[in-house]
DNA sequence: GCAAAAGTGTTAGTTGTACACCCATGT
DNA sequence: ACATGGGTGTACAACTAACACTTTTGC
């Protein structure tokens, strides 16, 4: 921000600033493990590693939307819950040049796609968010910091309504809960404490084909983020 | 980041990107109200209007370290709390051009400064930070998300230790809980709830001097932020 | 009828909240 | 001696945590 003579100098040092990117951290829940989705890098001092789906932000789009662009551009996917999670600037952060990446954090119900090879990446892959592979950048940093960002906020809001479909029961409810906090819940405790945050609201629907008694289908009252404390 | 023939490709929309900047929101406390630090710009668009001091990052410091020179340069001070707040990326932000302003959140406690206007500013100030004066850029929404951030932060960490003074008394300390949240707060519960998070230690001295019985000196056990939930 | 998950309350411990009086100093 | 803020405890309400059995379906 150039506002007085000083910054008009700083910017003589700095014809050309970094480089704006934002990154998407992905997570999704599959088969029962919490999952981040990276790609395989193709070319250049990363190639075969692993990187978060990434892009550089253009001069007329603001930064919300290049995280949208490139979610679309590089999953085929719309419309999920997206929120800016952290700006990391280190100078090495890419040795190819100084960069500062926005990193947005985003969830997904799997269901809703299956990550598909492109042209452009060698592999596209769901990996597990607690058992990352070798990782280009400071990728692994914004895995771990968005982690957390996910268990503290499932603590206090509606957030976990973006890892499932309309639709479910309320034992897989806490079964998100219960993958997100890494440990287990007690059932009629977790159920008490869901109905004092009036978070869901029943279907009068029930789910059937289980090889047990069909389970109430429950839904987010709200499918946007809303604080429960 | 270009990780791949896509970004590179979007890199030819964007020769040169958005310009990448700091500000800083300085908060403190002065009699009794909590404050912000504004500059009154002296030329261009938005001269006349207060501003929050800011400037372009550099190509070779890291956006902490960009933070640190700015909050050095504008204000004098350094070695104080610290934190990135949020990434601002509108398109309308900043009329003069393209712009992104990673916004960074800092305490200082009063005794440590006196703010002084210099050669490239018309004014400095501190500003009531509920009752703002006509702001350019999009520094009012700065403010009121990093209002929001300290009011929560001061009820799950040690961060009062940024507006105060090594030693205090627990009058002191409550009285920085009240003017945050602001509300009034009873003195047994606070002290009590005080002595459950472990957060402050006692000095064996007192604070003499005041028309009433010394008050016990306390300090911060960890003056770092510390995690008390 | 058996296996599997669904559904449902009570008790004890912990934490939060409301509330009032005496104390040590400065003037 | 009086004005000022400093310092302390108790009782009730609210919330959290631990715990077990019956129900309904698929096979």
């Amino acid at each position: 921000m150039k506002t007085s003579g000083k910054n008009i100098q700083a910017s003589k040092n700095n014809l050309t600033g970094p480089a704006v990117a934002v990154d998407i951290l992905l997570f999704s829940i599959i088969e029962k493990r919490l999952k981040v989705l990276l790609l395989k890098i193709t070319q250049g001092p990363y190639k075969d590693q692993w990187a978060l789906p990434g892009g550089l932000v253009w001069i007329d789009e603001t930064l919300d939307g290049a995280a949208e662009r490139v979610l679309q551009e590089k999953a085929g996917i719309k419309r999920l819950y997206l929120e800016q999670l952290y700006t990391f600037g280190g100078l090495k952060r890419d040795v190819r040049g100084r960069s500062v990446s926005v990193a947005y954090f985003a969830l997904v119900d799997s269901d809703k796609f299956i990550p598909k090879t492109t042209e452009y990446y060698s592999d596209i892959r769901w990996h597990e968010a607690e058992d990352l592979p070798v990782m280009a950048f400071d990728h692994k940093e914004i895995v771990r910091y968005g982690l957390e960002r996910l268990q503290n906020k499932i603590g206090y809001s509606n957030i976990a309504y973006g890892l499932l479909p309309r639709e479910f029961t309320l034992s897989d409810l806490q079964g998100v809960y219960e993958i997100i906090i890494g440990e287990k819940l007690d059932k009629r405790n977790f159920r008490k404490k869901l109905k004092m945050t009036d978070i869901v609201a029943t279907t009068e629907r029930v789910r059937l084909g289980h090889k047990n008694r069909p389970a109430g289908l429950y839904r987010f009252k709200k499918r946007g983020l809303v604080f429960t404390k």
